[in-house]
DNA sequence: GCAAATTAATGATTTATTCAAG
DNA sequence: CTTGAATAAATCATTAATTTGC
C-alpha cells in the first residue's frame, strides 16, 4: 500500500498563503470550478485535494466569523450594560426586565394581552417579513464585511438573487456528477431556474466545458433570460 | 440607487445581538414605548423600523417554544422507552429478539482508529519549498473512498473505513471534487504565483496563466460575488 | 538540549437551521 | 406541512507549538 496519504491534509506554506491571499481578496465560498481550479494550482505546492480547500474556506470563514463575534460580544458587553439601565428608565417596573426564570409565567400572563394591543398598533403594516432570499446569509454576509472590507461593495454583498437559490455548491456538483453516471440532458439546455444573473457565482456549465471554450458567452445568454 | 430599502429588514450583528440579550434577559412582548425605545437604540447600527423590532421578538419567542417543545418531546420518549425497557427486565419475555432501529444502535460509536505510521507523508512535502512529486497520492484516497458508498448496505462492515472518511454526505460530492484535482500537472506548467487569479475583482480578467486554465471565463464574474 | 506532557490550531465530520418548492 | 438544498455552527480528531522535568 501506499506510504503516503494516510493522514489529513496539512498544508504547505505556499498553499496557505495563497489561500489566505484568496481569502484576503474577498473569496469565501469558491464555487465547485472555483476549487477545482485552485486545487489544481495549489497542487504545485503538495499534495492537495479539492475537499481540502472546500473545507479549508469552510473553516476559515467560520472561524473568522467566530472571532469577530467574540470581539463584538466583547465590545457590546459593556453597552449592555448601559442598555439595561436605559430600558429600566423606560420601565422601571416593567415585567419584561425580570429575571429569566419568570419569563414563562409572565408571558403567559400578558401574551394575550400584549399580541393584541401591538397588533392593532402595527395594524398598517405590511406583513411582509418573509420570503425573500435574504436570511441568515445576508448576516454572515454582513460580518465578513465587517472583517474584510475592501472598498465601497456594500450593496453587491448584499445582494442575493431574490427569488433564486443561493449560488452554491450544489448544483454544480450536480453537474460534475453529470460526467460520469448520466447525462441526463443536453449539456446546452440545463433545467435549473437561473436567478443569479448579476450575482455572478455559478457557472452552471457542465464541466466538461470548461477546458474547450469560453464560457461567458453563455452565462450571458442566462443572465438575460433572467430578471 | 440608494443602497437596498427596498427589501427587508437584515439585522446587523450588533443589532443582532442586542436583541438577543434582551431575549435573553427576559424580554418576550415589549410594549409599544419600549420598542420606540429599542427601535431607537438599535438604529444607530443600521436601518431598522419598529415593525422589524416588533416581528423580531413575536418570531423569536414562537421558535423559542418550538424549540422547547421538541426538546421535550424527545426527553419524554426517552423516558418512555427506558421505563419500557426496565419493564421487559422484570418481567423477561422474548426479549433478546426485539427489533429495534439498528441505526440507533449502530450509529454513535465511530471514533476512527488512528494510524501512526504517516508522519512520513511530510517528508516529500519538506516544507518550504515545492515543485515534485504530487500527483500520485490521490489515487489511494479515492479508491478507499470507492468502497463506502451509499446504496449499498453491505458496507456499513466497511462502516467507519480505518483510514478516514466517514459515511455521509459529505463523502459523495468530495468523490465528485476528486475528479478535479488532477495533480497531474503537465509538464510545461509553471506555478504561477497566482494568488490573484482567482479573485481579480475586475470584471475583466488580465491573467497569466490563461493558456493552462479557462478560468478567465468563469471567473471573471464569480469572484467578485462573494467578496 | 530532549522528549514526554500539555495546550493551541486547524483539518474533517456531523448536526441544526433556514428558505422555499412541492 | 413536508422536504430538499445549502451552509453555518458545533463538534470531533490530529497535528503543531509550547511547556515542563530531567
Amino acid at each position: 500500500m501506499s506510504p503516503v496519504a494516510a493522514t489529513r491534509w496539512c498544508p504547505t506554506p505556499e498553499q496557505l498563503m495563497i489561500l489566505e491571499e484568496m481569502y484576503r481578496s474577498g473569496i469565501r465560498t469558491p464555487n465547485a470550478v472555483q476549487i477545482q481550479q485552485i486545487t489544481a494550482h495549489l497542487a504545485f505546492y503538495g499534495r492537495i485535494e479539492g475537499k481540502n480547500v472546500f473545507y479549508w474556506f469552510q473553516n476559515h470563514k467560520a472561524r473568522d466569523r467566530q472571532k469577530l463575534r467574540k470581539k463584538l460580544a466583547k465590545q457590546l458587553h459593556q453597552q449592555q450594560h448601559h442598555l439595561q439601565l436605559q430600558l429600566q428608565q423606560i420601565q422601571p417596573k416593567s415585567m419584561s426586565m425580570m429575571p429569566q426564570p419568570l419569563s414563562n409565567i409572565i408571558d403567559h400572563h400578558n401574551h394575550y394581552q400584549h399580541h393584541h394591543n401591538h397588533h392593532r398598533s402595527y395594524d398598517h403594516m405590511s406583513f411582509g417579513c418573509c420570503s425573500q432570499g435574504i436570511g441568515v446569509e445576508a448576516q454572515s454576509k454582513v460580518l465578513s464585511e465587517h472583517y474584510c472590507n475592501k472598498s465601497g461593495h456594500e450593496d453587491m454583498l448584499m445582494q442575493r438573487p431574490i427569488t433564486g437559490q443561493n449560488t452554491s455548491y450544489g448544483r454544480d456538483w450536480m453537474m460534475m456528477m453529470d460526467m460520469g453516471p448520466r447525462p441526463s440532458y443536453p449539456s446546452s439546455s440545463v433545467p435549473v431556474p437561473y436567478c443569479n444573473m448579476m450575482m455572478m457565482n455559478s457557472p452552471k456549465i457542465p464541466l466538461k466545458t470548461l477546458e474547450l471554450f469560453p464560457i461567458s458567452s453563455i452565462n450571458s445568454k442566462q443572465d438575460s433570460s433572467k430578471l
